[in-house]
DNA sequence: GACATATTTAATACATTTGTTAAATATCCT
DNA sequence: AGGATATTTAACAAATGTATTAAATATGTC
């Protein structure tokens, strides 16, 4: 589980980078995966993807496992799964405001058709 | 609709700041609020409040509508649920694939036994 | 008009992030 | 041992983010 507010400060934050979002898209198509081969389509320098990834594994939204010289980065869909539940328990509460609105103006638009 | 890279990336980075993310919760609770109102149990001056404010309206997070010298804050939870959209797609892509991985497992430990 | 209130903008300092290149480390292969 | 491969760490520059205080702007009230 996402416990702490400094967890979920480092989850969004990995996830603003789009860089990082989309070596996570390239995780999810590949499935685990070498550093070289995550890093391959980015026009930029191996130690900056070396970077980004040490970023989303201290968000825990990635998990590695050395392998001899290679070091193979897995997903960790937990982690994600957290944040989608902290985003999840606004959208529900504000809908369900929202949805009270709309009740209310239904039955005050039915009144005013009313009178 | 959250379409953009960019917008996604402002999402997160709003979202990344407990201060931010305080102020939605906070603003969850009153409704819709002014901004002193919305600082007052802050440590922290208002001009720093007034910034991350319009960083969750840049991010379309919040909406500003203002009445005379007040400027009311309103939570904007389309956005929010833009964000969540964006983690579903992956962590039900991923639950699959791991629910696919188990049953392979099981196949593999039932021919195992058999053996 | 003069003063109080609500909020933002400006100037500035400090910390953090992100990228680069060069060097270090660890492992594999012959 | 010596060389190739995989990856990280170090040093550094440039850009971005966050907070502060002081000043500006807009609006309300007597």
């Amino acid at each position: 589980m996402v416990n702490s507010q400094r967890q979920l400060s480092n989850i969004f934050s990995a996830l603003a980078d789009p860089t990082r979002r989309r070596i996570l898209e390239r995780l999810s198509r590949l499935g685990q995966c070498r550093v070289t081969a995550l890093a391959k389509p980015f026009r930029m320098s191996l130690p900056a993807i070396s970077r980004h990834l040490r970023v989303l594994e201290e968000a825990k939204l990635v998990h590695r496992q050395k392998k001899g010289r290679e070091h193979l980065i897995t997903a960790e869909p937990e982690t994600l799964k957290g944040a989608q539940q902290w985003i999840a328990q606004y959208v529900t509460y504000w809908e369900s405001r929202f949805d009270a609105m709309d009740e209310i103006l239904k039955r005050q638009t039915r009144k005013g058709s009313k009178s």
